[in-house]
DNA sequence: ATCAAGATTACCT
DNA sequence: GGTAATCTTGATA
């Protein structure tokens, strides 16, 4: 009944974990009577600011990034472009520096919170419903996932991942990840083959 | 104190 | 396919 996902499954190296996030369900429960919102992760990005020039930590430890530096399990979210926020799931051992951006969702329950936070709305046509998480801040928007949310430990009981079968690796597309300028040849984004909810095909 | 860049999105043609 | 919007962050002085 328990399925949560625990410590080990984060602090590995961040390429497996990346692979293994997708299918796995991110559920986010404000409160103890709250309603649980839930989506399944259909596309993610690794960064590894070890050999990675396009990762926020390859500079170092800064103000914003250091709770990459901590161990696997905490979400880390910034803000960028003066709008959007986008949220990382933390991985490895400690002082690693390494995370994984959530990039795109399938919507499973709440869509009428996701739909309200996104359009202002609760009813929204089949196109909107793909347009509601298919994107790094679209999910955060979607979800109200801001920098109050940033070191939010996943294995308590808010914001955390749910098992689930592991995708076989012939419904994976292993390709390059998007909207960056530095190390861009590294193929580390990964997303589910012919899923609706994935922002954005490899070519 | 000032500056440039940014793990994006929505809207335009 | 192109680009304006918008402001925090980290670096440099």
């Amino acid at each position: 009944m328990n399925n949560k996902l625990k410590k080990d499954f984060y602090t590995r190296n961040v390429l497996a974990v990346a692979k293994d996030l997708l299918g796995k369900i991110f559920v986010y429960q404000e409160s103890e009577n709250s309603e649980k919102l839930m989506a399944r992760i259909v596309e993610v990005e690794a960064y590894d600011g070890n050999i990675d020039e396009a990762a926020h930590t390859f500079i170092g430890k800064t103000e914003r990034n250091k709770i990459m530096f901590e161990e696997g399990g905490f979400l880390y979210v910034y803000f960028t472009y003066g709008k959007h926020f986008c949220a990382n799931i933390v991985t490895g051992v400690k002082d690693h520096g390494t995370a994984i951006l959530l990039r795109g969702m399938e919507p499973i329950s709440g869509i009428n919170k996701y739909a309200f936070n996104r359009f202002a709305k609760r009813e929204i046509t089949e196109k909107e419903k793909i347009n509601l998480l298919n994107g790094p801040a679209k999910i955060c928007q979607a979800f109200n996932l801001d920098r109050k949310f940033n070191g939010t430990n996943l294995i308590a009981n808010k914001i955390y991942l749910l098992n689930s079968d592991k995708i076989p690796g012939d419904k994976i597309v292993q390709t390059t990840r998007i909207g960056i300028k530095k190390s861009v040849e590294l193929p580390w984004r990964f997303y589910i083959k012919d899923n609706k909810y994935v922002s954005k095909l490899a070519k």
